[in-house]
DNA sequence: ATGAATGCAAACCCTTTGCAAACCC
DNA sequence: GGGTTTGCAAAGGGTTTGCATTCAT
């Protein structure tokens, strides 16, 4: 009866476990302190299918009931969620909110999104990893990270148009 | 006395007045109307050197007097230069603001931005724009535009580091 | 016990919108 | 003249902050 998908591996409780415990130590380094909400908040940041943003989250641990968590808190944790690597930012082009995805233990990847229905693909390329230091050494720039998303128009949608 | 360097023709009179002709162009398809405030927000935006948000555009006009252009104007006027071609969004990870500059008579390019002191670099590279076409080929998408910057440490803040 | 974390509401900031007056065509 | 544009101020929406209370250590 359980089912053993993509989304249970990823979302396995010993992930999550480490996760937290990835948390703990940032925490510890900067004399900060676990809490239940904290947890809650990491808990649903992994478990969450997709991209989200904070309001959203917020939402979702309220409606779980028990344990709110008010939106200004979840605002508060993200950074450091960020500083763990349980979370990074993504999506800088959809919208004024903030959107956020799980990055715990996933491998890097970039975005490709349909600007007709939204749909949202997934993608990594060594070569294009590649390029992008050499084009930061030309101008002796450190490369530290980048913000990269295609923006074009889906299969489905491109047949809608037709 | 004339200087005649690269901004001085970026911003020539004629390429000005170019830019109006389109935009001009641009709001007759549309039914729109050509107005002194338009045409002084199109001179700021290209004269304006480097990037810039709304709000600092209505500061520049307002601080020559004569004409106010308020900020809601400004906004409300973004999206038509946006579609004429004379500025284009940048700059996505800096700030809350969003952020244009000039696209008019300007080859395509993306940025490499100095996290430590906001520095801001051009770069363009043909290889890099193949590629992402190649990707976005990859998964059956038409690429219709893109969103690229290059987060790091410029070679001056490098030395400080030091 | 002591300082950090939380919830709530107010404050902020950027952006959008409603409306009467000014303006273009 | 008739509809568009503008400025102003108010409204929106996301994010941050102040403060009294609760909580972790």
């Amino acid at each position: 009866m359980a089912h053993v998908g993509k989304a249970s591996c990823l979302n396995s409780e010993e992930r999550i476990a480490r996760a937290l415990e990835r948390f703990r130590e940032v925490l510890y380094a900067r004399e900060l302190r676990m809490t239940s909400v904290r947890e809650a908040i990491v808990r649903a940041a992994l478990e969450y299918d997709g991209h989200f943003h904070v309001q959203e989250l917020a939402r979702v641990l309220q409606a779980r009931g028990l344990r709110d968590a008010a939106v200004a808190t979840v605002y508060r944790a993200m950074p450091l969620l960020v500083e763990a690597g349980i979370v990074q930012p993504a999506l800088v082009s959809a919208g004024d909110e903030q959107r956020y995805e799980a990055a715990f233990e996933r491998p890097h990847h970039d975005h490709l999104v349909c600007t007709q229905c939204g749909g949202v693909v997934e993608f990594h390329d060594e070569v294009l990893e590649t390029l992008q230091r050499v084009i930061a050494e030309r101008y002796g720039y450190e490369l530290t990270g980048h913000v990269h998303e295609l923006l074009g128009c889906c299969p489905k949608c491109r047949k809608k148009k037709r």
